[in-house]
DNA sequence: TGGACCCGTAAAAAAGTTGTTACATGCGAA
DNA sequence: TTCGCATGTAACAACTTTTTTACGGGTCCA
């Protein structure tokens, strides 16, 4: 398999996309079906900026894909899907994930985003 | 396999466990051998205080087990060791796992912590 | 022309997390 | 008794995450 395991910061982002009730559910629900924003704030019960933005912390860490379609009475439509991941966490799994791991750096740098 | 999956609100506490770079540096560093707190802070760089507090949310998750003892010359000592947990992350586990969780209710309970 | 849908974003309050510094305890050895 | 090393905890500042409310845009149909 060619299947690379993510980087020690990538999985952390994965790790905190996916530690919160809210996005949880938000990747179960969407793992029964494709669904597109409105609907799902309707189905799960949550405001629609509210389920946006945990959206966007999911696409971000990967767990999920959003693409906008136009429905056929024209209007614009974000549908959302999960993207088919799969971690196995374990002691040693966690051991050789933190070797490419950035050093929290006490460094007063600008701000907690790094750029390339 | 009597081996049980965690509740959808205790995979909630391990995933946020896991997701901070330092609480997964300590994971794997512990995932080498077991350490006592004043070796370990000294070992990764990181004040006692803040370690501690890591290791209680590491502990609380059950990703971490501490242990008092006593050591020859007479100090107490605490030592950690990583338990031995396996975890595996795909969209059906966690449409599994969300099926017990605590809806994020706004209600005005009590509190934030339930008893059985 | 107004409604009923869809999309997004911005500002601000509330709550939680992270990290510091400072303090208090206990044991054994010099 | 003072030093070194171990333990813990309390108070505080800085920061990030979560959530609300309010606003902006678009298309189509009656």
């Amino acid at each position: 398999m060619t299947k690379a395991e993510p980087t020690g910061d990538d999985l952390v982002e994965m790790l905190a996309a996916l530690a919160n009730p809210l996005r949880l559910l938000i990747v179960a629900t969407l793992a029964n079906g494709r669904d597109y924003v409105s609907h799902l704030a309707r189905e799960i019960g949550v405001s629609r900026p509210l389920l946006h933005m945990h959206l966007r912390r999911l696409e971000a860490a990967g767990l999920i894909v959003g693409s906008l379609e136009l429905s056929e009475d024209g209007k614009a439509m974000k549908y959302y899907e999960v993207s088919d991941f799969s971690l196995h966490l374990t002691a040693s799994a966690l051991a050789e994930a933190a070797k490419t791991l950035t050093r929290p750096d006490p460094e007063k740098g600008p701000g907690s985003k790094e750029q390339s």
